[in-house]
DNA sequence: CTTAAAGTGTAGATAAGACTAAAAATTTAT
DNA sequence: ATAAATTTTTAGTCTTATCTACACTTTAAG
């Protein structure tokens, strides 16, 4: 059985492991858990002893094969989830996170399956991160930081790096969502702004928004 | 801030104390929170400092006003989300309770509220029990035991009081389903069995049986 | 009305998960 | 290469929710 804490760790490890797929530090957990890396330890030790991560000590952390498929489980009902809360109740997309937290957690294999049925097979969440199939697939997507996209590129915006409330607000403030047409009109090589064409509307934004956001080019 | 544990003892005693709504016995929510009467004195004394029961040592305890509201809006939960399951999912009435009983402590009055409304605000649940109002109203519905119906009287299935599994598949055998038209053939005295005719299909069934359906007359 | 049985409560122990303080290992900088 | 800084681990404590063992009330029987 592993207990909700200990799923919250895996799904940690997992995101944190994902990119740079070197060992993750007990550091760096304890940051994103928002606790001590005494905690940190702690529960590496015993996801350790269940097998679920590789661990030496001072060397870091890796999931083991059955640790990555119960962290994918996780968060492949966070994102089902997710697309329940905003496709079939009213919840927006910067209003989902708090609550899928929770029901990721819900343990039934058949309610998963359902609720997947349901929402007719979706393969990516109200942010455009991909769905894990049953099996623990990652259906892979191929998309660029918009921050690298080159001037005269037309590009579809396709998720969001910062899911914060914040970010998605202001996103939603400007009209830009998943599927929205993107021009890059120009770069400012000084502070990395750009000038887009949004859906035809006109708008600069800054650095900050440009490397959160996923484009695909067309 | 209510635990999970303390819902969950709050649910209990709720249920206990439904009918003869005299205090509830230490010994009767460890029994049916499958736990030693220990604990639950523990637990008690904890839920009495928080203001959620009235309890006085040796006396067991009974729900304060914010204690009951608290309760209501788990019962609440729990029976909404076995509405989704069954309506939405397709999940029989019998594999209802496990998941619910997760479901229940999910925390977010939006959920609840859109959840709700995206069922079209059932007032009942898959088992025949009242679905609470967001203010604690629970509508009432007189019902009676199948078991207390006289001989000749026509009546229909309106909930059940055991909702195990194995009472669940013994009514869906049977084709007894809530809106099943009943009507008493005959009593037998020696054994409390019944004949009934249901929906035009005659069986007879055992007092156990008798005595956890409930129907309304008319 | 007194005593045995049943029911409750208290004390002390345990396990999970977190924390603080301090020790040990590793990395970085001189 | 060694000292300083950083990171990680260990040791010991706390809280929550359990448990066992035992002590205390209440109830029921005689």
């Amino acid at each position: 059985m592993v207990t909700l804490s200990e799923e919250n760790y895996l799904k940690t490890i997992f995101h944190l492991g994902r990119h740079d797929k070197a060992s993750v530090s007990t550091n760096a957990i304890a940051q994103k858990m928002e606790t001590k890396a005494s905690s940190a330890t702690d529960m590496i030790k015993k996801l350790s002893e269940k097998g679920l991560v590789d661990y030496q000590k001072y060397k870091g952390v890796q999931l083991s094969e059955n640790g990555r498929l119960a962290a994918i489980s996780v968060i492949r009902k966070h994102r089902l989830w997710e697309v329940f809360l905003v496709n079939k109740l009213s919840f927006s997309w910067d209003e989902v996170h708090e609550v899928a937290e929770q029901l990721e957690h819900i343990k039934s294999e058949k309610l998963t399956l359902e609720l997947e049925s349901f929402l007719d097979y979706p393969t990516q969440d109200p942010h455009g991160d991909p769905i894990p199939d049953s099996n623990g697939s990652i259906p892979s997507t191929q998309k660029l930081l918009l921050a690298k996209a080159k001037q005269g590129h037309h590009c579809i915006c396709v998720g969001v790096k910062d899911s914060s409330s914040d970010f998605l607000k202001y996103l939603d403030k400007y009209k830009i969502a998943l599927g929205s047409q993107i021009k890059v009109i120009s770069k400012e090589a000084y502070d990395e702004s750009m000038t887009l064409k949004i859906n035809d509307i006109q708008k600069t934004i800054s650095k900050e928004v440009a490397q959160n956001l996923f484009v695909k080019t067309n």
